[in-house]
This record gives C-alpha cells, sequence and structure tokens, in this order.
DNA sequence: ATGTTCTGTCCAAGCACTTGACATCCAGTG
DNA sequence: CACTGGATGTCAAGTGCTTGGACAGAACAT
C-alpha cells in the first residue's frame, strides 16, 4: 500500500542541490505568480476584467502594485499569463480524466471532454470572456490571438495522449490533439446550453472514435 | 456538483485586504519553514538525526544555513518544530479518517486508530526516533519532553470530535481525546508488530466504544 | 593533545518588495 | 473644448531578508 503520509523523500544523496525538485526560489516565485493570478480570476469574476486594476489585484495578493509590474511587465501581459494559467488548469482536470480510463480510450475521450465542458461552463474567467462584449481585450485572446493558447494546449493534449496510449504514432496524436483544442475552444467562446453537455461530450467522443480506433489497430495496438 | 476548477472566490470586495485569506508573504513564509522540515524529515529518514547538519538541511532545501537560523532559531528550535510539524500531519489523516465514518463513531474511531498505526509503522521520522539509542535528542520529544505534544494534539483531537459529534460533552471529549494521544505516544515509541496492527486497531475502539456510547446516549445523541 | 566538524553569530553585499512620487493617457463632465 | 479623476507604467529611496564568507567555541575522533 502506499505510504500514508509523506510519499517518498527521492534521493538520498547528504545534501546537494541537484537538478531535483523546484528550491525554495522557485517554489516561491511560482507561489507569487499563482497569488496574482488567482487573485485576478476571482476578481474578474465579478466585475468586467476593464475594470479590474492592477491596483486591486496587488491589493487582494497582498502585495504592492510595484511587485505586480515586476513579475508581469505589463497589464496585457499579466492578461495573457492569466489565460494561459486558467488553460493549465483546464489541462490538468483534462488529464486526470483521461487517466481515469486509460483502458478504453473512447470513454477517456467522453470523460475528458464531459470534465472540460462542465469547468468551461463554470469557469468565472471562461464567463468574464463570453460575457464581455467585444472589445474587452479578453476575447482577442482565445480567438484572433489565440495560437499560443491553441499550439501549447496541443502540445501538451498531444504529450497526454501519447504517455497514456504509447501506440499512437506522433503526427496523428498532435493533430488530434490540435483538432481537440481548436473545437474546446470553439466550445469556450459559443457553449451548449447545460442539457446538452453530455450529449455534446459523447458524440464528439463518438466522432472521433473510429479515427483512434483505426489508429490504434494499424500501429500494433 | 462541485465546481470542477476552482472552489469559490470567497469575498467580493473590491480589493481590500481584509483578515481574510493568507497573503503571499504569509504563504511564502510557511512554505520556507514547510519546505525545511521536509528536508530534514527526508535527511532524518537514512542517518541519525544527531548527524543531520543544520548545512545538509539548507542545502536540501536550497536555502542558506543562515536561513535555518533566521527560520528556527537553534537547532533544539528546528527539532521540536519537526516534531510538532509531523504530529500535524498525523492529526491531518486521522481526521480525514474520522470525518469519513461520521455516522459510525466506533468505525470512525478504529479507522482512525488504524490510520494512525500504519502511518507511524511507515513513517521515517517515528523510525528514527525510536531507532536511534537513548541519547538522540528526538526521543525525550515524544516522552519525557513530550507535554507540548500531548496538549497540542490531544486539543486538535478534541476538537475534531466535538466538531464531527456535536452532542459530545466538553470535558470528557477533552478527557478521550488526551487518553488517546497518550495511547497514540505508547504505540509510536512501543509499536506492536504488523500483523497485529488491525487487532490492536480495533481493540482500543472497542474498549473505548461502551464509554462513547454511554456519552452519546446520556447527552442526546 | 590535536585536527576535524558542527553550532551559533556576525557582517557586507545583493536582491526583492514597499512606498511615494511622477508623467502619461483616457473617459467622463461641465 | 478644457478639465478633472482614475489608471497605467516608470523611477528612486528605503527596508528587510537571503547570501556567502568568516570566526569563536564545543564536541568528537584519532
Amino acid at each position: 500500500m502506499r505510504s500514508v503520509l509523506h510519499p517518498d523523500p527521492r534521493t538520498t544523496s547528504t545534501d546537494a542541490r541537484t537538478t531535483d525538485e523546484p528550491t525554495f526560489a522557485d517554489a516561491s516565485r511560482s507561489l507569487l505568480r499563482r497569488t496574482l493570478l488567482e487573485a485576478a480570476r476571482d476578481l474578474a469574476a465579478d466585475r468586467p476584467w476593464r475594470s479590474v486594476t492592477m491596483a486591486a489585484i496587488a491589493s487582494r495578493a497582498g502585495v504592492s502594485r510595484q511587485t505586480v509590474y515586476n513579475e508581469f511587465g505589463s497589464r496585457p501581459q499579466l492578461t495573457e499569463a492569466l489565460v494561459m494559467h486558467e488553460l493549465e488548469e483546464f489541462l490538468a482536470a483534462i488529464e486526470g480524466a483521461i487517466r481515469s480510463r486509460a483502458d478504453d480510450p473512447a470513454a477517456a475521450l467522453t470523460a475528458a471532454l464531459g470534465v472540460f465542458l462542465q469547468a468551461a461552463a463554470e469557469d468565472a474567467l471562461v464567463a468574464a470572456v463570453i460575457r464581455e462584449d467585444g472589445r474587452d481585450d479578453l476575447l482577442p485572446l482565445v480567438t484572433s490571438e489565440g495560437r499560443p493558447l491553441l499550439e501549447f494546449g496541443g502540445a501538451r493534449l498531444a504529450s497526454i495522449m501519447r504517455e497514456t496510449w504509447p501506440v499512437l504514432p506522433g503526427p496523428e496524436a498532435a493533430f488530434l490533439a490540435g483538432t481537440v483544442m481548436r473545437l474546446g475552444l470553439s466550445y469556450v467562446v459559443l457553449p451548449v446550453p447545460d442539457d446538452e453537455r453530455d450529449a455534446t461530450a459523447s458524440g464528439v467522443a463518438e466522432l472521433v472514435r473510429p479515427y483512434v480506433a483505426m489508429l490504434l489497430e494499424r500501429h500494433g495496438a
């Protein structure tokens, strides 16, 4: 049975700061970023993004305004980081759903899409993106300016799939991941009603199922 | 259903650093403590505690030795904090076990004791405590110098029990918690063989079951 | 007795966060 | 249209924590 308390100490070296786990300084830095981005997201839940000031974000995170600028440089950069951060949380949820059904690709895809659609429906930031009419510089980031999002998410999705089903050939996995990412972004911008979520999830899964089956079969699964 | 991604933003205030969630500075501080204590625990898993130097702890955590002294003051204080920290992790595991069986006090106690005994059997720091002959200043902290441990743990255990079973009268809950803590510490110092763990857990649970039943019955459960 | 190692403390330099100020830009208003 | 208020972005001085080096003293091993 897995250890009840702490997983495992990993290394046995006397001390030696190898390129091992993140040092405290790194952890503290990423903690600062996370704190700030979560503050920004929470504030965006209520009011329009445009009205969320840098000062408010700093104050909510308990740091000075200058620190926010030190960390992100400018408001547009913070905005982009915010969207990226949200994407990463979505990807983490999706990864969990996929890994939990590794034995059945179709079920895994259904679960992943279901999780994604529900998360998107609940997410405060996603709500802000589609709530705010045109010129609230949030929408472009997931559409016309969304290439970084698409490529980063596609790459991670592809690597998740390739880790879960190693026989999947690289190019096809990448293409499938990219396609799914595009679909996902589409459903962010144009959601389906709540009562159609499950049907949508299984529908898309059904759609790609034969393709995946063909790939798995053709490549020695 | 609970939100898939982030639980809830809590406040709605524009900004205002209320005594709300921990500010970044606080979080960073506690992160530093945790990092250092985990480094210490991991190092103690291999070698005797006496041979774990302050320098090694600092190096493993990726900070300077001075920072360790700034945070804990001295080696004895760090040692005490280490033991306290470990206690808190045990308590967290126990709390989970109890809350998962809130409807059946006897089963809850059995589960809690089982989790505790297994965790104690696996724990690297507990192993260090009993491995090291007398004068490795670790043992006193859970015996002769163990009163802080006993009182802190007892208080938390009592509050867990009172939260789970509100009808439990305060004094009796405190007494029961204190007794269980003493028993727990005893099993840390003098463990039972692996194959007797379950029997021990249910045995103790059986022992206190009538007492608890009487309390619950007498006070309107 | 001597050399080694660790503890605990001190200090100078570096770095990050804070604070307050300032120029600039933009929106709303008289 | 000029003006005021609020927000962004930048800057400089001040503070506090971390760092790395150094050192005395205690404990231990040879």
